[in-house]
RNA sequence: GCAGGUGUAGCUCAGUUGGUUAGAGCGCCGGUCUGUGGAACCGGAGGUCGGUGGUUCGAGCCCACCCACCUGUACCA
């Protein structure tokens, strides 16, 4: 029975605990990122994970399930909380909340974990960290573009190679136009149009002829399962892939030129929607001030680029890393897009009532770590553990001098730790090793009486110890072991820790 | 959510046409070794064979349902 009430250890699926060399590798690359975000002028806020639910559910995907994807419960006095499934919403709620006291535009950046109620996959999970950062009340295309070049600098800063990356930046306004065009403008249609975007959005993924056919009949994957589509007859098609692939779809100086073979009437329909034309213009803008501060290899208008559905307003844009590798399996992995963002001017409205024009992106800190660790640019170097005093005796006496040694240590910033443990000499000795500990100071009855101490360098000692077979010979070498006089403590240890930080002596060879 | 696949020790996996006490390697703990992390040898712990129900004299193996994970797909603020 009492078996039964044993409560079995495990992790809630898509969740992760994150451990030394991890962690390090994640606050090194946020300070990096955050170094950025500030260089460009962007200051530091952070909200709480929380939030009522209704200053987050207004732009739930599904209306008729406000609840889902979103982790909701209720507060004593009954209203309702959700946990934060983005850093954005909160953003609005700070912005509406506190707008006569900030500085317009509002620049601000921040990090922070989010949680997401669906179903987690390698790589996602239910609760993962964003950075961001927004420009509010700034109505210009430029600010969009200083956001992508921004972003460009940020995968940089944290090592990104420039060419294993690019910034893709489409506009809403170009895609609503050519929905328009294509007679699928009103609320009738707003499904169609939602599947038509989806289709678009996959256009890297299942390339012209996948999104073809989810532009008509729909499409069928390898498992057998369909996908139904989004009932589009050929002409309708030919303008959306038209957009989508640049084929017919120009823009220069001259303005902006239309052709669809065969079909002059569509064609005409697009060069003079105004969505379209308005949307195309600003994405000439953004390219142009892209390529003269010298961005234009690395930020790239892409006609494919779709983002969220919901609340983006005029540009779109998405980081994706663009190199390729193989997992332990030698199957490819995709990392896709690490970052993405886009305008949104009416989020900060749902509040205040009057419009207030924002943009801004995010950057899954988890995903791109990922990517960073497949890349080999993560700062996982192993911590340098603490120097470990093995008690060779439990009399309190005894106790009283390994203390003693222990704050000399620390008192002189090296990391170091009595054994706290039960056991003895031979798991002492494995406690240091697994702790990564660089030295072991050992002061038995024989050593004290001699008021020395013996230090053994952990470290050297693994390399001579592979080269001896024996292990009588192995015990009698006592490898890498040296004594020194008991007041000689501090500096001996500086020594071993000098000769570890040396290259010939690293954790590289 | 949908489709397909996989569930045996901490990890990677064997396990015959259904047959008695379910195995290996690695890892872990201990010993050889009265004071030394490695190596070697020896020993030990660790499994309700994902769960429940069924078929059968007998189920890790067959059947049904459920759960979890993997792959694809859908959704993704």
């Amino acid at each position: 029975m009492a078996k039964d009430l044993k409560p079995k250890a495990r992790l809630p699926r898509g969740l992760a605990d994150r451990t030394g060399a991890e962690l390090a590798a994640t606050h090194s690359m946020l300070a990096k990122i955050r170094a950025v975000y500030a260089l460009y002028g962007f200051e530091a806020l952070e909200t709480p994970a929380f939030e009522y639910t209704d200053a987050l559910g207004k732009f739930l995907p599904d209306q008729d399930r406000p609840n889902e994807g979103v982790f909701s419960f209720q507060d004593d006095d009954e209203q309702w909380l959700s946990l934060r499934y983005d850093l954005t919403a909160p953003l609005a709620r700070y912005v509406a909340e506190h707008f006569d006291a900030l500085p317009k535009p509002y620049r601000s950046h921040r990090a922070g974990y989010v949680f997401r109620n669906e179903k987690p996959g390698p790589g996602r999970f239910r609760q993962f960290m964003q950075c961001d950062a927004d420009t509010v009340g700034a109505p210009s295309v430029s600010a969009d573009a200083e956001i992508c070049m921004m972003a460009a600098d940020t995968l940089e800063a944290v090592g990104v190679p420039r060419g294993d990356y690019v910034i893709r930046v489409n506009n809403r306004k170009v895609l609503d136009g050519v929905l328009e065009a294509i007679g699928l403008a009103g609320e009738e249609n707003a499904g169609r149009r939602l599947t038509v975007l989806r289709a678009i959005d996959k256009y890297d993924k299942f390339g012209v002829e996948g999104v073809r056919l989810l532009l008509g009949a729909g499409r069928k994957d390898e498992s057998g399962d369909f996908t139904k589509g989004a009932g589009l007859n050929e002409r309708q098609s030919a303008v959306v892939l038209a957009m989508l692939t640049g084929d017919g779809v120009t823009a220069d100086a001259d303005g902006v030129k239309v052709e669809i073979p065969g079909d002059v009437e569509l064609a005409a329909a697009l060069a003079t929607n105004a969505a379209f034309l308005e949307g195309m213009d600003e994405l000439n803008t953004i390219r142009m001030l892209v390529a003269a501060a010298g961005y234009e290899d690395r930020v790239k208008i892409d006609p494919s680029v779709v983002r969220g559905l919901e609340y983006y307003t005029g540009p779109v844009y998405e980081a994706e890393l663009t190199f390729e590798i193989k997992d332990e399996d030698g199957r490819p992995v995709r990392f896709g897009s690490v970052a993405g963002g886009g305008r949104y001017d009416g989020l900060v409205a749902r509040f205040k009532g009057e419009k207030v024009p924002a943009t801004g992106f995010s950057i899954g800190v988890s995903r791109l770590l990922s990517a960073l660790a497949f890349l080999g640019k993560m700062d996982d170097e192993a911590e340098v553990g603490p120097v470990v005093i093995l008690v060779m005796d439990k009399e309190p006496a005894r106790l009283a001098d390994y203390m003693k040694m222990v704050s000399e240590l620390r008192a002189n910033g090296i990391r170091a730790e009595m054994y706290q443990g039960g056991g003895g000499m031979k798991a002492q000795m494995k406690y240091a090793d697994k702790r990564g500990a660089p030295a072991v100071v050992i002061q038995g009855s024989n050593e004290k009486a001699a008021g020395e101490l013996q230090i053994k360098d952990l470290v050297e000692g693994a390399k001579i110890a592979a080269s001896i077979a024996d292990n009588a010979e192995y015990r009698a070498a006592r490898p890498a072991q040296f004594a020194v006089k008991e007041n000689e403590l501090v500096a001996a240890i500086r020594d071993v820790l000098e000769r570890r930080a040396a290259p010939t002596l690293g954790l590289d060879d």
